[in-house]
DNA sequence: CCCCAAATTGATATGTTATAACATTCAATC
DNA sequence: GATTGAATGTTATAACATATCAATTTGGGG
């Protein structure tokens, strides 16, 4: 599903089951999926919209989690670093990864008007960028691909745009 | 010339050539090259390295073009606008256009070592994240292409790594 | 030539995103 | 029950970007 978060699916079961596999990972790998960091992914997966750091904090905040920024951050942190969240450059925002523990190279639709983020595993992507940097010997660590646009239900909203 | 940064060339000429592209395209097009612009993207092609606006702004302040933020902002703005310059948007940085005049979707080599960045023209690329748009009405308007790593310079410079 | 409108510049303030630095708490290990 | 490393709490600040409004320039009509 290339496309995931423009199509209606299961969202409960969605979210439910990204943080069981979530949680497995952690004792996998013997990382501490504390409250902060569980409570955050779960914001996160709650919407396949993009969120700043300080959207995400305002929301903890309310729930008594912490009000600085670096709790925003080193959740973020260690949740971009185990592979539950990505970042979307060209918003500033993060985002609940979609193909958790697929270990993949992800690529976004990013609408501009809704922030609504759709994540396509296109790991074979890096075939081009991947070309011209071993034509020069430059070692890839990772890649940054994101288009952004008007999804499907905005181009609706205002067609004449 | 995908990988204009990594090689030698002749960068006077590189420089001066532009400048002229970029000049001709002012005419052409109506647009105000104006003396902060110009210098500003005088400095961004003396280096196939990204600039923060702040650095821009601290050199353009030097010689006295301005002080405060939005002088180097309004000249970003400008260049990128006319297609003179790119934001690499993982670093928040900006960089002179390497295919002035070409109209193409860009793609980018970052070094995040020496921040030294090599522009490869690969609108083919729009292909693979094309397709997925395409499957659900997503109309990309600009994409982000950025493969973050080390550049063959820093790879022998600090071959451990 | 003078006036107008639009674009550009000057200047101040503020908003937004992200990290540094250091003290404290906590839980696992020895 | 001391050691130790990870996670948090807290304050402050760095780094990136924009809003706003006044002043100036510039290029046409009148
Ligand atoms: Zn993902
Ligand atoms: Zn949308
Ligand atoms: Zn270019
Ligand atoms: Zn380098």
């Amino acid at each position: 599903m290339p496309t995931l978060g423009f199509h209606k699916h299961d969202h409960a079961s969605c979210i439910s089951s990204t943080l069981e596999r979530a949680e497995a990972h952690c004792v996998a790998h013997n990382l501490k999926f504390t409250p902060v960091r569980k409570r955050t992914l779960e914001i996160l997966l709650a919407e396949h919209r993009a969120l700043g750091a300080y959207d995400l904090l305002a929301m903890l905040s309310e729930e008594g989690l912490g009000t600085a920024p670096p709790v925003a951050y080193r959740a973020l942190d260690f949740l971009t670093g185990a592979g539950f969240a990505h970042k979307i450059e060209g918003l500033n925002a993060y985002i609940a990864c979609a193909h958790l523990g697929e270990d993949h190279a992800p690529a976004f639709l990013v609408c501009t008007r809704c922030k609504t983020v759709a994540e396509a595993d296109t790991a074979a992507d890096k075939g081009r960028l991947g070309q011209a940097a071993a034509a020069t010997g430059f070692q890839i660590e990772k890649t940054v691909i994101e288009a952004m646009g008007i999804c499907p239900a905005c181009v609706e909203d205002a067609p004449c745009a």
